[in-house]
DNA sequence: CAGAATCCACATCGATACTG
DNA sequence: CAGTATCGATGTGGATTCTG
């Protein structure tokens, strides 16, 4: 699912933004910091990873918490309603489990029939 | 969910593009004409909604049927894949029912508090 | 380390007008 | 009726640069 090589991008079902869903994934087994949220999703520029977290927390999705450190340290964490989030997830690994194959098959018949240069 | 003053917008998911989902759901019950899928769902341009139509088609979802007649008619249906798309239509619908009242009152809240005018 | 500010590329969505 | 063609508005995602 991190792997933009992966047929991911073919998913009829998108949760919130481009990376919500890896970023629920990400703090699926407990509070992670920002860099910790960055490290698998190496694509991922800061400002655009801050307004998804942003949208979360004012969702209601993710707490966040500040510690005046040196060096800073901030941390996320999924409210209960942020993990209700996991079974959307689930549900959408469930259906591509099933079905992203055939999708993956049609969409290639197509290109291969009706596809660049008309046919 | 085809009313546009719905708190649907604020769905945290989708499903294919903006007109995807209910397509899918106006076929759900058996095949539908051009205009019978435009109905519903009226602020839908022609252009927009053969697009996502061959869209729909492209990736196995829909069979689209074209009758030599006149006036023109032609039918749209969903294939088996694209009825496995109802059951992530469902997915979203029991979690809105669970969750979305908790994720608007949380984005209001964000918004009395640190929203138009800081704070 | 965590994030803000700015600028930009791109795709989607839509209004309008026209066609077989 | 069922599209097609063209143009424009908009929002999202990203690169780059800079700060406490």
């Amino acid at each position: 699912m991190f792997d933009p090589a992966c047929p991911s991008s073919a998913m009829p079902i998108r949760i919130g933004d481009k990376w919500t869903a890896m970023v629920v994934v990400c703090l699926e087994h407990g509070p992670r910091r920002f860099s910790e949220i960055r490290t698998p999703l190496r694509h991922v520029t800061p400002k655009v990873l801050t307004e998804t977290l942003r949208a979360l927390e004012r969702d209601g999705m993710v707490t966040r918490t500040a510690y005046a450190e040196i060096p800073p340290r901030v941390e996320y964490e999924l409210t209960p309603l942020g993990r209700s989030l996991l079974d959307l997830v689930d549900a959408c690994r469930t259906w591509a489990d099933k079905h992203l194959p055939a999708l993956l098959e049609a969409r290639s018949a197509a290109a291969r029939n009706g596809g660049p240069d008309g046919g």
